[in-house]
DNA sequence: GTGAAAGCGCTAACAG
DNA sequence: CTGTTAGCGCTTTCAC
């Protein structure tokens, strides 16, 4: 908290000095229409003279309006999520929100504390990547409170409550294994991710019915969750190595996890794209710059960053209808690692 | 701007609930001591029954503090920025503040907009990544107002002027030519990056001085600009390649121009690390992944990032001595992409 | 220790 | 078109 008391000119002052009430001048601030041109030409020179700034805080106070909108995310050391900050944020800069930032680094009560803090700063309401575990506590008050809430990314709140933008992950899935099923491959791993997130839930599914639409039948010990990092992915990797009868291709549950295991197979001498295929999800900027490029599903982060502030611009213009849940499509993007030569641009 | 006109319960309610003045009930909500017990049980009762939220807003603006501040990034695609990010961020946090998030993608227009939203948002402090070009009008104005700014990672401000938090980009660049020279390369192209910024010029300089160190001619011709991005290390590798004396090793302005310098080499059939050495600037992440790992300067983004939080944080706590410039000593990190064996950790 | 009154900088309603 | 009055939700004197 700072401890700076500042004197800010005011709006009185302005209008004091061209002469007129403050209200006319507070008329000239936003832009009024009523307002004659010569009363506005001098209320704009005070301001101009005694360096006037708005203070939109004290304005939403009296108005009860917001101009701000709480943005909270779980982790940016991931691309996916920095892509998908960029998108939310360019589009509420241009719908003319300010936006607070929090990072949950998903911890639930990290997680609750923003959201306080949020509803203490009066955003006008809160785009989401909610973490699992969310408390149910903070939930209720949140539909109290009725700020809108639009989730994105991820779904762990109860669906249908909030609206929610995000991709179809269970196509996702099965897209990447039915690619791979493709390839020949029939021992086909699941690695990375843990397996509490919808997400996960998700992409798991696609990837059983995919084995299953093939009359394969499933082997657990082929499913290795991990954390969401690199060295996860890594870790992930050298565990499948030790098994008996090990797969011939992986899908990981995101890019992060893929690169991460690809640099796991190459300190064992294998070949990711030659002795093994390898799928990612996410599509991130760097997967086609990886050696070798990856294959992946795309998850369009920037979109679905932009449909998210799109979304919560109407819900606070007064959308009052239903929550709506809005899934992209993802789209497999066919590099070198998971063996084949074709390369899509 | 929100429509929705909230009711919110206010400390005059959570007061009458309780049986006491509105003026205790703030001093309860403060956790001031001077209180009973007795009282402060009653007033914390009352404003869970009645789901009180503290309005930060009223309160900041009637004390005439702040406890939010703003932090405005250049561009978040490139993870020395995000990375940045997260340190300032986390740091902040702890802190207490609230950060609102300002993106200028490098257009000074769009930084003056940012600043000036900002203070009209009473931000108590500011830490910002500069434009090259700001308008020398809001710097005055931002003295004038005199709040707080703490510049990072880039100081295209005049010097001594506000607070700066960076490395010594000289003294990076030099460690990188020297490490090429010590490989026995004596052509050596300095390739990515924009002329007009602080930072191109200091490494750019480092870049000077070990090769007049060495006793070699500047040829500048094997100066290539390039946008700051990897299609810009891409096009600069390009162009070099059509140079009739071509270099035998890069120092490329940063990590992303690096990897897109890298990626060009390998389209062209050459192999980077064994035919041309390539060294980067920055060490995000990547880069140890990246094949082959690219030789890098290591520029501790998170840890600028921190720093310049607490330097702000003092600031705002009332520390008006002059301004101050932090530099932090840049390391080398030998990889593979220069050519040598070593692999350091 | 607690209460009453004033006011942060602005907008909203209503007069004129 | 412009001015007057009231008050957003809180903190801050200053009494008691």
């Amino acid at each position: 908290m700072s401890d700076k008391k500042r004197s800010r000119v005011t709006l009185e002052q302005v209008a004091k000095h061209a002469g007129v009430s403050r209200a006319t001048a507070s008329l000239v601030v936003r832009g009024s229409p009523n307002i004659s041109k010569e009363t506005r030409k001098k209320v704009l020179q005070a301001m101009k003279e005694l360096g006037y700034v708005y203070d939109r805080v004290a304005a939403n106070l009296r108005s009860q309006r917001s101009s701000t909108v709480g943005l909270i995310i779980t982790e940016l050391d991931n691309p996916f999520f920095s892509e998908l900050l960029v998108g939310v944020h360019e589009a509420l800069d241009q719908e003319g929100y300010t936006v607070i930032l929090g990072t949950t680094f998903d911890r639930p009560e990290k997680q609750d504390a923003l959201l306080s803090t949020m509803l203490e700063h009066r955003v006008g309401g809160v785009i989401m990547s909610p973490v699992p575990g969310c408390s149910a506590e903070m939930l209720e008050q949140l539909r109290q409170w009725d700020i809108p809430v639009v989730l994105f990314a991820r779904d762990e709140l109860p669906a249908g409550q909030f609206d929610y933008i995000g991709i179809d992950n269970m196509a996702g899935g099965r897209m990447a294994v039915e690619h791979l099923l493709e390839g020949g491959h029939r021992r086909i791993a699941f690695i990375g991710g843990s397996p509490q997130s919808s997400v996960w839930k998700a992409r798991r599914s696609g990837y059983s019915e995919a084995l299953r639409a093939a009359g394969i039948e499933m082997d657990d010990t082929l499913l290795v969750p991990s954390a969401t990092t690199r060295q996860g992915g890594r870790m992930a990797v050298k565990r499948l190595l030790q098994h008996p009868n090990p797969p011939t291709a992986l899908f990981c549950y995101n890019d992060v996890v893929a690169f991460g295991a690809m640099l796991g197979l190459k300190e064992e001498g294998i070949v990711p794209g030659r002795d093994i295929a390898v799928v990612g999800f996410d599509n991130i900027q760097e997967s086609a710059l990886f050696q070798p490029p990856l294959t992946t599903v795309a998850a369009f982060p920037e979109k679905i960053g932009a449909y998210a502030a799109k979304q919560l611009h109407e819900r606070m213009r007064g959308d009052a209808s239903a929550p709506k849940r809005t899934i992209l499509q993802p789209e497999l993007v066919i590099r070198q690692s998971s063996g084949k030569r074709e390369e899509k641009r």
